[in-house]
DNA sequence: CGACTTATCTTGACAGTGTCAAGTTTGATT
DNA sequence: AATCAAACTTGACACTGTCAAGATAAGTCG
C-alpha cells in the first residue's frame, strides 16, 4: 500500500498498477493481487486509508475549535483543506471519480464516517422541517469545489497550495448565507 | 468520436480505448491513432466536443433569461445542470479529473469559453476592488459540487437525475449570499 | 498518360497491463 | 514428523497503447 501511495504521488490518480506496486515493493508481479484480490481491491484499500486520514484532519481541527456552530463548521472546512494540502495525491485519488468497492468494510467505515462528520457540523444550520442535505450540499460543494477546482485547474503540481487564500472569504459568504437559520 | 462517446456511455469515464473505438467504428485497430495521434488526443477531442455542448447548454438558458444579473446567474446554473442531465457521460468525462491536452486548439477554445461565460455572469456580483475569482469559485463550486456529488455518490446510473430538486434551494442560498454586493 | 505526393488506413510487432491457475516456499500446529 | 494454510512465485492469456512499415486510393502536375 505504501508503494501504491508513492505511485499515486509520482504518476497521478490513475497511475496505479498492480505490477508496478509489486516491483516497488520488491515482490513478484502477482503478489499484490493475492492480498487485494484485484486492482479495484488495491484502489479501494488505498482510498480507505485516504478517507481515514481525511477524517483525522477534520477531527483534529474540530478538537481545537471554539464551541459554536459556525466555528465548528469552519473547522471542518479547514480540516478538509489541511488534508488536501498534506496528502494531495490521496485527496485527488479519493475524489477522482473512479468507483471504489463499497462492499469493502474499511472503505465503507471511513467514507461514511467522513460524511457523518460533515452532517453533524451542518446540523445546527438546518431549519426545522428542512432536509439536512440542503445545507450539506451547499457546504460540501463550496469547500470541495474550491479545493478540487483549484488543484485540478491551476496546479500541475498541486503541492504549491499551502495557504488557500480565498477560503476565509468563501466561508464569510457561506456563513452569511446560513446565519439566518442558526438554531443557537 | 461517436464510437468514443458511445464507449463512455457504456464503460464510464475511463473506459475509452483506441482499439475498442476502432472496432466499433469498423476500422483497423491503429486507425484512430492516426487521426488523434494517441489516446490522449482522442480523449481531448471528445472533451472538446463536451465543452462545446456545455457552452451551448448555458447560452441556451441565457438566451431566454430575464435581463437581470440574478436571472442570468441562475440561467447558467440551470444550463450547467441541463448539460449534466442531457449528456451525463460527457459531463462526467470532462470533469473526471483526467488531464487533457491544453495545447489542442479546439479544446482550449471551448473550455476557456465555458469559463468566460461563467465569469461574465458573475461579474455583476464582484464588489469593486475585489478579485472576480472570489465570486466565481463560490458559484462554480456550488453548482458543480451539487451536480458532481449527486451524480457520483447517489447514482450508479446518473441518468435518473432529471429534476435536480435541490437546485432552487441552493440558488436561494447563493443569491442571498451575493445580494448585498449587486452593482444595481 | 505516368510519376509524384498526400491522406487514410492495415498489418505486424513490442512492451506493458490485469487476471487466473498452478506450483512453491515458509512457518506454525497438531 | 505430518499436515495445513498463508504468502508468495511462475507462467500463461487476453487485452491495451504505440510505433514502424507497407498498402491503397485520390488527386496533382509535367
Amino acid at each position: 500500500m505504501d508503494a501504491g501511495v508513492a505511485l499515486l504521488r509520482t504518476r497521478g490518480a490513475d497511475g496505479l498498477s498492480l505490477r508496478e506496486c509489486a516491483a516497488q515493493a520488491g515482490v513478484s508481479h502477482a503478489a499484490p493481487a493475492y492480498h487485494f484480490k484485484n486492482l479495484a481491491g488495491l484502489s479501494t484499500a488505498i482510498a480507505a486509508r485516504g478517507y481515514s486520514l481525511f477524517c483525522q484532519a477534520m477531527t483534529a481541527r474540530l478538537a481545537r475549535a471554539e464551541d459554536s456552530p459556525t466555528a465548528r463548521l469552519n473547522a471542518i472546512c479547514h480540516g478538509y483543506l489541511d488534508f488536501a494540502s498534506a496528502q494531495p495525491e490521496l485527496f485527488l485519488f479519493i475524489f477522482s471519480g473512479q468507483q471504489f468497492d463499497k462492499e469493502n468494510e474499511d472503505f465503507a467505515k471511513h467514507s461514511s464516517n467522513a460524511y457523518a462528520i460533515l452532517r453533524k457540523a451542518c446540523a445546527p444550520f438546518v431549519r426545522p422541517g428542512a432536509e439536512p442535505e440542503e445545507v450539506e450540499i451547499l457546504v460540501w460543494s463550496v469547500v470541495h469545489g474550491y479545493a478540487h477546482l483549484t488543484m485540478t485547474r491551476k496546479a500541475d503540481n498541486p503541492r504549491f497550495l499551502q495557504s488557500w487564500p480565498k477560503l476565509d472569504l468563501l466561508l464569510e459568504h457561506l456563513d452569511r448565507a446560513l446565519e439566518k437559520s442558526v438554531k443557537t
